[in-house]
DNA sequence: ATAAGTGTACTAAGACAATTAATACAGTTG
DNA sequence: CAACTGTATTAATTGTCTTAGTACACTTAT
């Protein structure tokens, strides 16, 4: 479900972290579905539990799951997940465009590139 | 012209690198123009010359600036900056584009979004 | 020529964060 | 009761960043 990759400089439990939130935000992992155990998921990547565990509770801290002890960790509801995939794609949205504008890029410009983009992209 | 945040995680010449870059980008330190000197730079912000050095052959490997022993370090020409900034511009358009898409945004949603953004952003 | 200024390279040391290992606690489930 | 959950703590290790110091090769101005 994951692959770790050892030459990014990144730290490991960002990494899960990322990649986690991006299964949830792609659907792979459904809302309220049990994500694997802290230890499992260690056995799994051959890393410690708690660097697994520091991801879930960035995770948790994010809104993007909930852990309750004796029981697991879970996908936050559906419409925690859409509206945190909103607001973070908005965000990051906003800032690549502000970047945009003041590197000179006009309205216009911008608006170029993104329709090339998106069409490559969605082949239409 | 830097300022450094030492809350800011990241390692300083990454934050350095980033920086000049950007000023680079906007303008404010034109084509061919000589940047500071290594161990000058290094005294304005209070960190070490080997920090610097860093972050400008980082600079160099990505092509914003070229080094020359004895000279000092120098903003590249218009045409490679122009060139640089499209072509990164596009590349970190590209990656998110293609994570809403992965993320079940349809074309039309992105369309909404980024349209909703760059008004905001130019308020026209 | 000489002096001062340029980028670059190298080593040693310290600081800091990430990671691991081991253990323990509190709660749930069968 | 046994096996599983997330969480917490401590100690040790590792790797990267940063600094300090020194040195080299080159350019520029005096």
């Amino acid at each position: 479900m994951i692959i770790l990759d050892y030459k990014d400089k990144r730290p490991i439990f960002e990494q899960v972290t990322e990649k986690l939130k991006k299964l949830i935000c792609k659907g792979v992992i459904p809302s309220d579905e049990k994500l694997p155990s802290v230890r499992n998921l260690a056995v799994e990547l051959s890393i410690n539990p708690n660097t697994i565990s520091r991801a879930y509770q960035q995770l948790e801290s994010e809104g993007y799951i909930y852990s309750v002890i004796g029981k697991g960790s879970f996908v936050a509801s559906a419409e925690d997940i859409k509206r945190l995939k909103s607001t973070d794609y908005k965000k990051e949205l906003l800032s690549l465009i502000a970047d945009g504008k003041a590197q000179g890029f006009s309205s216009d410009d911008i608006k170029t590139l993104i329709n090339e983009t998106v069409k490559e992209v969605y082949n239409d």
